[in-house]
DNA sequence: AATGAATGAGCCTTCATTCAT
DNA sequence: GATGAATGAAGGCTCATTCAT
């Protein structure tokens, strides 16, 4: 099989993954039916269990986490000085949380199993979620250290700092419809996205380093 | 009937609520059966619909504000200066987040709504939340205009300090899930959470004090 | 107790079988709640199993015939030739079909009885439709006898007359919700009463003077 | 799959709809159940959702009025003399009216719908009854036509013999409960079908013509 | 005597899954 | 290999009825 000759059943396979995601995104996984997924993979509904098992192993396999792991690569080939690097990191996180055009729909589907966890969590913890606060968990060291005013700091508190962070990124993804009630008017463009992701860098850095700086 | 002698249908009225709470909290509204609630309750499946009219209507009663509410009168009353009333509040709505001992579960269950919206977010956001987001609006308000380094602060920008500590917060109940795969052992007793809301407070007073330029 | 002095447990009997003609004959025996009828005759739910024993017990008693027998008495005494009764009757009879002023309910419910059967059918047969048939039976053998042309009429001929004349008077009630899809301006007022029963007699005289005729 | 191996799914699809009219004739819409007529065609109880979406899908194919509309068009092609043509279809229409051998329970599914109306009565008017009005009034006109003693005959009092003619037959349908209380010795075999079909002709070309005033 | 509360059997429907082809 | 058909467990809900007072 070339990169030319997609076999049927590999076209079958992405199809019900694009549409996997596109509907756990939307209406998470409980909500979700089979039946609708198959029809917009445009394909029968036993097909899920023959490709995948199962409901849930489809669930598993829609996760990739690819993306992450490139924006968390890039960030560390940029090679700036980590609060830069920092910054860097929220805004493009804060680009894959919300930017609509983008099909990252995995973050969205992450956001929906931490509410309602799958047996895919733990999956999702282990392969996504464990790195990304270790990588976070680097960053904010490296910027303690860099602001060390003698103090040390301990990992719990640390932990702490990188849930900060999280926290305020997730915040939006994770109150989006209640966002949406509250200000019906705006919209997560490209300019508020970084205006909130500038927000969020400013902010954590300045409890960043108010946690050293005592 | 005293006021001794509890009437039997509302203290069955009472045990579904709390089955129901305890349910929707734990499995998410759609995953939560009328079926395990009525058994939690140890009354019968048609009760739900006798006493609450349906599924939907336990809901919407199960909700009760009336916790986060006295939470912000009572922080109001303190008449403290703005940022100790920030952490006084900081660490109540954490204990109320996180303390398993106490029936705080309308918390989780607004946590689950955000994620899977039902037609009760709607009375949530315009009761609770909303009111809330005010609340801390106002604090915020009064902390930038104690540090007030001559620069005025939009109001999205205040909007945006509100999101950043009620994101810190809520990331804690969030990603409860994934935190116990993350950190096992952890126990949210009550040092745990006095430092964990010790370190919101610290974190974001930082933060917004930033945000003035000061 | 007098006439004057019906107790309480009398009113709400009363109330209760008012209120469960009116729903028997609109929704049909299964259509209608009892929770519907004891709304509408202002009890508690309890109340129908406690006055008539059960649903079916409230229907037995709900019935009652003693309009039709009126209605066959006065035609007995009105002592004129069976042409001109058969006439009276057929006229009378759909009058209390079809006459929506009156509280003929005790009809409609029979109708609705013939086509869904309940326990009640058997006491209805027993005490209303058996003797009606046999009137009619005895009505039509004095027409017949009348106009006899030597030749005899057997027993089930006899009751073929009868049939003919009743079904075609229960047409117009059975057959009223199909009619009203047909003809929907037609509307059975008085008039629109009377010239029905004038067809049916007419119609009815000339087929069962036909049968002696050959 | 050839014409001689039905597929499966045909077949159950069939067994549902045999099932269905047998049930509904008997029990009415609301009485019967979807597990009941699931049981009686020996499939399971998502069945009927599956293969007609609801009850009320199920109900609106169990009709078919191929039977009825078949002998109408016979009875038009016999081409006799409007007296005979209307003793032929009292006689079909009372065959499969009551015919207990032969799967005409539309009928009485239809009779069913009269006295207890579902969504399916709009299409059932509209295909079947209103054409039998119809067919049977062109009928009539015809007889009143070559017996017009110079009167003319009004489209009410047409009508009104259509509806003579179709409440006798009716009759032995709607009351069939009752008939079989009051003799239940009768049974409808062959021979007692053209006895009764025999007099409603002979009865109601009496009545027609006494119309006609000659 | 009379009632509000409570009950459980049963309703139609939806769903992920399995089976025969 | 891939699918339309079929499945049965479970869902929320309604109802006539019963129970404790």
């Amino acid at each position: 099989m070339t990169s030319a000759t997609k076999n049927v059943s590999e076209q079958t396979r992405s199809r019900l993954l694009n549409a996997a995601r596109e509907a756990f995104s939307q209406q998470g996984f409980q909500g979700a039916t089979v039946r609708e997924i198959c029809r917009r993979a445009e394909t029968n509904v036993a097909s899920v269990n023959y490709h995948f098992g199962s409901k849930d192993g489809l669930l598993a396999e829609a996760l990739n986490f690819g993306q992450l792991k490139a924006l968390q690569m890039a960030n560390v080939k940029a090679g700036k000085n980590p609060e830069m690097r920092l910054q860097l990191f929220i805004r493009d996180f804060m680009s894959m949380l919300l930017d609509e055009k983008t099909p990252s729909s995995q973050c969205r589907i992450m956001a929906r199993e931490l509410a309602d966890p799958t047996p895919a969590l733990d999956k999702i913890v282990r392969e996504a979620i464990a790195p990304l606060h270790e990588f976070l968990g680097d960053l904010v060291r490296e910027i303690l250290d860099n602001n060390a005013g003698g103090g040390k700091t301990s990992e719990a508190e640390l932990r702490r700092c990188v849930h900060s962070i999280l926290g305020q990124c997730l915040f939006y993804r994770h109150s989006h419809p209640v966002l949406q009630r509250l200000h019906p008017k705006l919209r997560y463009d490209g300019k508020e996205i970084d205006a909130i992701a500038g927000h969020i860098a400013d902010f954590s850095l300045a409890g960043i380093k108010r946690i050293t700086g005592s």
